[in-house]
Parts: structure tokens; sequence; C-alpha cells
DNA sequence: TTCATTTCTTATCCTACATCAATGCGTTAT
DNA sequence: ATAACGCATTGATGTAGGATAAGAAATGAA
């Protein structure tokens, strides 16, 4: 049930299981299905996500009705709107699976509760939310700076197992751009590896 | 001296003049002359800084020499490169006084020192670390969603005192676009408003 | 299997913004 | 004063990526 999320826990955050018992009378877990919703805009967020199995992903709707992909969340990563949760506001985004997707619902306190448990889970959890501004700096920066062919490069580096399993328009959609381009610099890319070889 | 510092902490971290004596020891202060870095790009960022007095920004310069300017830090702001200094790397930014400016530097510990005295201020911090995140969310999203013009518009609505103290390509640099585009922006808009009256 | 829906590609045209170049105008330095 | 520099504006031209449309390919459903 919280199979993964306790393998999880016990590597990277340093828990024991006696620990991790403590803590998982708090937890619930939750299948949704394909297109259904963990949150959606104007909610408020209430919990942290956990996915056991499968893939999210978190957009926005602009004002003229386009959608940007904020985040994807593959099997053990950790999802939420951490504004919305520790602001109380509501939030700006949608939280829906794209695949079938089994999350293990962490609620406000959780975090609080394993870091008296256990003080490592607290650095744990800070080493989490600094990862998090890095890769937010890091793609303001791409954002500025790069093109939408250095921007694909680099996503495909960065997450060669989404590349695959996530429909193009959602890779577009995530840097920035069309599909119609997207499907552009995938075939200048192609066409210049085929001659460089 | 820490002047602005101490009143900033007293007040907005709830610290007693006491305690806030108790840390004094540890910091230093350092006046920075306009265009003087307080970080490099390849260098490790091994302070936060809080600007007592003046302007600071921070920015870095991509593959094609082009700067993006990643922050601002006016009067009473914290601003470091927390990912520099948490995972000890090297900085992909620079930190430049933009005026005569006069910092208080804080030293990679002081964070968690001020929250042994006062655990209200480890509150306040993570106020400050959960803004941090939301602000760079709301950028990502607008980066991806939003014009030249929304983005301006948002700007100097966000940042109206900047909007006139900082040079307009600066601010150009911030919104991801040429000074010259800004320009043609603003024309735009004055034109605008001056039609609707 | 067949029909329908979603995704990807390709082609054409279009637009927001970039690039380049010239001009003017404050500010600072001599 | 005047030279020199940084900054903002304007105009002419270029270009990456958007919009639209239509067809091919893949997926899925009956």
């Amino acid at each position: 049930m919280f199979e993964n999320f306790k393998i999880y826990l016990i590597e990277k955050a340093g828990l024991t299981e006696e620990e991790f018992n403590q803590l998982s009378p708090t937890l619930q877990t939750k299948v949704v299905s394909k297109g259904d919703f963990l949150l959606k805009q104007g909610e408020i967020c209430q919990h942290s996500f956990f996915v056991e199995k499968g893939l999210l992903r978190s957009y926005s709707i602009d004002l003229t009705g386009k959608e940007h992909i904020i985040q994807f969340a593959p099997q053990n990563w950790f999802i939420s709107d951490r504004s919305s949760v520790y602001f109380n506001e509501p939030s700006d985004f949608f939280m829906e699976a794209i695949e079938e997707t089994s999350v293990v619902i962490l609620n406000k306190n959780f975090i609080t509760l394993a870091s008296e448990i256990n003080p490592s889970f607290g650095q744990y959890n800070e080493v989490l939310l600094q990862n998090h501004i890095r890769q937010l700096q890091k793609r303001v920066n791409q954002l500025l700076g790069a093109s939408a062919e250095m921007r694909y490069l680099n996503f495909i580096q960065l997450y060669p197992d989404l590349t695959l399993r996530v429909p193009q328009w959602m890779i577009a959609s995530y840097l920035g751009i069309t599909p119609e381009s997207l499907s552009r610099v995938r075939k200048e890319l192609a066409s210049k590896n085929f001659k460089s070889k």
C-alpha cells in the first residue's frame, strides 16, 4: 500500500521501520485514474502527495486559456502547491494524472510530525525544499536565456524517461512552446544528427 | 551599523533586543560601491546578505554573453544564492551593487543560531523561503504565458519603486526582453493611456 | 475489423520581439 | 565649456516561434 513510500523514507530520509510505522496511521492512499484531478485552480491545496506509482502533472491555465505545465511528478516524487498549503491561499494550479496513478496523501502536519519523530527527516525535507528552489531558479534562467532547441535538449537530458512516456504536446507545454514548434525542433535536430554521422 | 537589520528582526521575526545583541557579534557589515561585486559566477556563495541601504542585483550571463537579471534587492531585502550556500556548489550568478550599498553579512550558521535563540526566527525564515518559492513559481508562469507588455505591467505594479530607481535596460533584462523592446512597449502603453482619457 | 479520437507532422503565412544602426540627451570627467 | 560615455528612443530589417489548416499515424473503442 505504502510500499514505495516506506522504502523511500527509510532510504532517503533515514527513518527506521518502527518510526515509519508510527507515521503510517496518518497516511491515506488514493488511486487516481488517467485524467482525474487531485487539485484544481482556485482550491486551497491541503496536502502533499507522494507518487507511489504512475505519473502526475501540474499546470496552470492563463488568461487566454492556454495550459502551461509547471511540473511532472513520476514515481517517487513529491508534488504539492507549497504556497497554497503554507499560506492557505487558493492555488493557481491543476494537478492531474497523466496515467493511472496511486498516491500517498500527506496532510499538512506530516512534515512536522515526522521531523519530531526523527530530525533527519526534517533535514531531508530541507534538501527537497532547496532542490525545489534550485530547479525553479534554473528554469527561470533557461526561459530567460535559452532557445526552444536548447531547452528541449536540456529537457531530454534531465528527464530521459519522461521524454518517452509523456505526449509531446505536454513537453512542448512544459518548455513554453507549441507542439508544432517542438515537432520542428525535433526534425531539425534529427537532420543535424544525420548529417554529423 | 546594523540599525535597519535590528529593527527588521525585532519587527518581523519577533526577536527581542537582547536576543539581537546575542547575535550581533557574529555579524559583519560591508559597504559596496556601485558596480562592485559581492559574488561572481563560479564562486561558492558563503553568505546571505541583508541590504541595510542601497540596491543590489543578481544576474547570470548565458552562453551567448547576455545578462539576465534574476533578482533585485532593495533596502530590507535578503539576498543570497541559497543553492550555492546549501549544496556548497559554484554559483551561476553575479551579485552586484546598482547603487552604493551597505549590507549586513550573515554567515552560514546564522539562521540555525538565530532559530535556536528564538524559534520564531526559524518560523520567519520559513515564511521567507516559502515566499521565495511562490515568487519563482509566479515568474516561471509569467515567462511561459505572458507577453512582454503584460510582464512589464506586472513588474511596475509589483515593484513601483524600482521602476523609478533602476535603469530601463535592467528592467528589460529582468523581463527577458531587449531595452529596445521595452522602450516600444512603454511607448505603446503611453499612447493607449493617452487615448483612453 | 472499422470507425473515432488523439497525437504528430508538414506547409504556409503571420507576429512579437530581436538585431543593427543612427540620433539625441543627460551626466560625469577633463 | 566640451568631450565622452551611458542610456533611451526610433527606424529598418530579420527571425524564431505562433496560428491555422490539413493530412498521416497512432491509439483506442465498439
